[in-house]
DNA sequence: ATTGTATACGAAATCGATTTAGTTTAGTGA
DNA sequence: TCACTAAACTAAATCGATTTCGTATACAAT
């Protein structure tokens, strides 16, 4: 039933050593060898067992995702774009949710960590701030990369959007408009990701020397669009006038106009509003949300590009400095914000 | 860096048998000894590499889970429940994406076989009619289970909710209320799922001796919100009346209600609106949408209940048979359909 | 004293590949 | 002719576990 180079090896008369060779490419083996086993692998439908050759390569050929939250398009799209890259080069991989709990985090990296996958691909959930593990896993033996949310005190291969950048650029375009008392959504005052949008969105405030009202900043953890609601309702019910809206989702941002248009605010006049993600409840309802656009293929293209880059420097036993990719997100401009 | 049972072996002065036979339990080893390895296996952080055991256990720990579709709701909140229980039972998964795509679906298989998991966790994509692949898992080393979008000419596990039932109720649900035009929008019509649901939405109408009228059976691709507000928009171009409403989602029926409400249609006295799934699309604006709710998480817990079983079943060398799993969805009944 | 039988342990083979350290053969140059 | 080299191939060790088949010891039964 299962084929092994021992069968080749009978076939052709040749030894295994000669057959694992001439399937692996080594120079010293004649090339009309290699080609007759390569040909009679192929026929008999040989498959290099891949746990066998682990014992020697210590390769698996196995990848380890981590996200934070697998259940939001965010990351259900991400993920679901390095799969695709990480199956066209090979690889397999082993995806694991974090559900937002910094512990589980830690668990799965145990257990990607005990696989002796090649590679780990993590974002970090929202509350972590414990860096032991990821630590850990810098001096095992899989090349680690973090992306999307990553942390400030460890030092490995990031892959990130410029949300410092952005969220300045967007907040200076409402300030721009005569926008002075935007509301700011985060979704967690830890998370670096998070920090560097407010970073930014403080940049463009004092470079235009207008003071930020801290009430007017809210932290969501849910992300929906009854959440945006309740928000906008509690901002209102507060007495706390805004004319801008920042949210770090789509949900967020439709469910807080829903509320204001319910209260006989005009939009964009009144009020203008800014999501993140640009996905379809943004520009079904009226008036069309604007969104921030964060290209995904391109951000997973980057990661398993990195990761590629690291394999093939290891294979040379070349040191590998760490790098920080860094991908522009744009605005998608639409009728909530003109 | 790495630690074996070798390590273990001369710390304790005894065999490389005796510690992999302490380790795993087995009957002739002395319960002392037992604890003395196991203690200082704990103690100096040893772990059995999964990569070695296989070669003569042939069981790899890992488990293949292909969706036909990632990025959406349904399939990434299934997904996430199934991690958490395979994860929980010392398994990890391999996840993988068909991305609809009766070819990449095959591909997955095959990659899927060719690391020799212990099991393969599939919902079929909605064009798949080649049961080739499957076949070919049946008589591998994975145990093959079928979930949520099966096939009906393979024999093999299955788990999947009750769609032919639950459509026939809710239909019959809206024909008491007096609807008889009711407008179905399936998945595919190809798929066993979308084909069981027509089933279902057939006998409602056969028992209650109402005819159904082809033009109001639509095929949704997209199933997005702006695809049900299209959908609605050309029957109603075309001249086709609806009293009723069913779709395989919620944005279909949500996009759909859209196109009416703003037609000027009461809702729910003019048309009553069901859709799938249970979102938060749903319940968000008004009127709220009634929704077949699926327990997914009961679904995941289902699948792993099978696969576990299939495995000490294996153990046992007792030859198990298939079964089938159903599992009862609900209507939500919300202002939509009242 | 002899046989039988649990109980507890270990030597060596094995899984399926890779890799090290040779060996053989043919060809080259002095 | 002889030493030397390059090319092409292989035997055996190895990776880290599991498993088969024995062996030694102690104790009970005959």
């Amino acid at each position: 039933m299962k084929i092994t180079i021992k069968d080749i090896a009978k076939a052709l008369e040749i030894s295994t050593t000669t057959v694992s060779k001439a399937m692996n490419d080594y120079s010293d083996i004649g090339s009309e060898t290699k080609k007759k086993v390569k040909e009679y692998a192929e026929k008999i439908g040989y498959e290099p067992n891949i746990h066998a050759s682990f014992l020697r390569t210590k390769k698996t050929k196995l990848i380890g995702i981590v996200v934070p939250n697998l259940n939001t398009n965010f990351y259900s799209e991400l993920v679901a774009s390095l799969i695709v890259r990480i199956t066209k080069n090979g690889y397999l991989p082993i995806v694991l949710n974090s559900s937002e709990s910094e512990q589980v985090e830690g668990e799965n990296l145990e257990r990607l960590m005990r696989q002796k996958v090649d590679g780990i691909f993590i974002s970090l959930t929202k509350n972590t701030t414990n860096t032991d593990y990821l630590t850990k896993v810098m001096s095992s033996s899989s090349s680690l990369i973090t992306f999307s949310n990553t942390s400030k005190v460890i030092t490995c291969n990031k892959v990130v959007f410029n949300d410092r950048a952005i969220i300045k650029r967007v907040t200076e375009y409402l300030i721009n408009k005569g926008n002075s008392k935007i509301a700011f959504i985060r979704k967690s005052l830890i998370s670096q990701n998070s920090i560097n949008q407010f970073i930014g969105f403080r940049e463009a405030h004092e470079v235009n020397k207008i003071s930020i009202d801290n009430q007017r900043i809210v932290v969501s953890k849910q992300g929906t669009l009854s959440e945006g609601y309740r928000i906008a309702k509690e901002l209102f019910n507060n007495g706390i006038q805004i004319d801008g809206f920042i949210s770090y989702n789509d949900p967020l941002a439709r469910g807080a106009m829903m509320f204001y248009k319910e209260n006989g605010s005009n939009i964009p006049n009144d009020i203008r509003f800014i999501g993140q993600e640009n996905s379809e409840i943004g520009t079904f309802f009226s008036p069309e949300l604007s969104s921030i656009k964060q290209n995904l293929s391109l951000m997973a293209e980057k990661i398993m590009h990195l990761f590629l880059e690291e394999q093939a420097e290891l294979k040379q036993k070349k040191i590998s400095s760490f790098k920080r990719e860094e991908i522009e997100a744009e605005l998608i401009e639409r009728a909530s914000s003109i």
